[in-house]
RNA sequence: CGGGGUAUGGCGCAGUGGUAGCGCGCACCGUUCGGGACGGUGAGGUCGCCCGUUCAAAUCGGGCUACCCCGACCA
């Protein structure tokens, strides 16, 4: 929460940017070319460790917890608990389902000694397994449980920074019914649930029919349109169509069946995808339960993945321009960028910060519960502070120079040009 | 896994055989202060790794590794 009391150094909701952990460098790296991973790298979100596997600095882990806590409040709306599973997972339960040979892209980890690990890239061999304890009547039906967890995968290569990882965050959620018109209805409902999700999280995804490769017959994959991204659907731009092209038969320009025209052909970024897997999984490990009339069934499942880090990505990947990011208000790191300009109080930051103009709207927005990023350096151009605000990308950007009297700041959003004076009051109310 | 490219200071780069340089950044001093300011001083590199050729290798030859891109693959 709110240290009130020693308002003026970090909090949850403050930091000054003199003393923020990763800072913004003037060029971009060369060994990177995606949008996602030049921008957050240049913007001090995060840095390379090996090939696919990514630091996250203060910056992009505010950003991906932002993320995580929006998904969160929808999972759990849907009745679903939380938990947390393990990363090193049974390797005899991995040759139960057969997909310690099938799944090539596993992770196999060997120690010192005769042990052998799976490194978790999916958690059903762990779960399934795990709820048998726990539900054997049709009374403890329907569960969903849910984790937010990295994820490991063998990719053959890893690209485009946070879209494709060896090493990446995960929301990772599992069904369990007693019928398949149960698991039909939750799974109706969440393919509503992700969309809405998606839309808090500023990403427009399109649902779209997929395969369900080595889960199920079929999926639903959520795709963002984007130039960069490596999947590509065929969709009807007014919502009531969409197939991965790697399924579909429909073709390119074919009229939609509802008369709205054309279908398109876009490449895509898949954010979330949702496997109805009935009882593949129950079957491997005898999950089962007794019904009202005493007679013992097989557990109906159903699984539902969203890519935090690459959603993340995602985000960078789509609201951007020239300048940098441009993040949505539901996941910026800040919701504000506070910048102080000479010509007020020169060298005012060798003054305690509780003494200059600035520093005390800083303390009234951080009071009120405003999470505030505040430029405090000293001999830093007006340019270069500027330039800095762009690439990071926060939603709103206040100034106070000489340009504005006491009580009141520059107001500027990101996403426009257009810079307005207001009193302080009227700023902490439009954030409010 | 196939093909292509790259590897020199924290970042971006130059340097085709004679013992390493520029810009940015960083430290200090002074001047600046609304769109990446200026002057001065200074710190920082076994030139990805190994082997070889040579009196001498960042530079030539061989091998390896890492990273990026294209493709294949991809709950």
């Amino acid at each position: 929460m709110l240290y009130s009391f020693y308002p003026s150094v970090n909090s949850g909701y403050s930091m000054l940017y003199s003393k923020l952990f990763g800072k913004t460098i003037k060029e971009s790296p060369k060994d990177e070319s995606s949008v996602n991973a030049r921008l957050l790298i240049q913007a001090g979100f995060i840095r390379k460790e090996v090939a696919g596997v990514y630091n996250f600095l203060p910056l992009g882990l505010r950003v991906l917890n932002k993320i995580s806590n929006i998904i969160r409040d929808e999972m759990d709306n849907t009745g679903a608990q939380e938990l947390l599973l393990v990363s090193f997972q049974n390797k005899a339960n991995w040759e139960k389902t057969g997909r310690w040979d099938s799944f090539d892209a596993l992770f196999k980890v060997k120690s010192r000694y005769d042990f052998e690990y799976a490194l978790g890239p999916t958690h059903e061999e762990v779960l399934v397994p795990l709820v048998k304890n726990f539900a054997n009547s049709y009374r403890d039906l329907p569960l969903k449980l849910y984790q937010i967890q990295n994820k490991f995968r063998d990719e053959a290569r890893s690209k485009a920074g946070l879209l494709r990882g060896r090493e990446f965050l995960m929301k990772d959620l599992y069904s369990f019914h007693q019928s398949e018109k149960d698991l039909v209805d939750y799974y109706e409902l969440m393919k509503k649930v992700y969309k809405k999700t998606f839309s808090r999280l500023g990403l427009n995804a399109i649902e779209t029919l997929a395969s369900g490769g080595t889960f199920s017959k079929f999926s639903h994959e959520f795709q963002v349109i984007c130039g960069n991204g490596e999947d590509e659907i065929i969709y009807c731009p007014s919502g009531d169509f969409s197939q991965n092209s790697e399924i579909t038969k429909v073709k390119e320009g074919k009229e939609c069946d509802l008369g709205h025209g054309p279908l398109k052909k876009v490449k895509t970024i898949e954010v979330g995808n949702i496997f109805p897997l009935k009882d593949k999984f129950s079957k491997a490990f005898g999950l089962t339960f007794k019904d009202k009339s005493g007679k013992e069934k097989y557990v109906v499942m159903g699984c539902y993945g969203i890519g935090i880090s690459r959603t993340m990505g995602a985000i960078a990947e789509v609201h951007n321009d020239k300048k940098g990011i441009v993040w949505p208000k539901s996941v910026a790191p800040y919701q504000v960028h506070l910048i102080h300009l000479g010509g007020v109080h020169p060298r005012f930051a060798k003054a305690s910060p509780g003494e200059s103009a600035t520093s005390e709207v800083y303390d009234k927005l951080v009071k009120t519960g405003v999470e505030v990023l505040y430029d405090d350096r000293e001999d830093v151009s007006a340019g270069e502070k500027f330039a800095d605000a762009d690439l990071i990308g926060i939603p709103v950007r206040l100034v106070i120079s000489d340009k504005v009297s006491g009580g009141q700041v520059e107001w500027k959003k990101r996403d426009e040009d257009k810079t307005e004076i207001i009193s302080v009051d009227q700023a902490i109310k439009r954030l409010g």
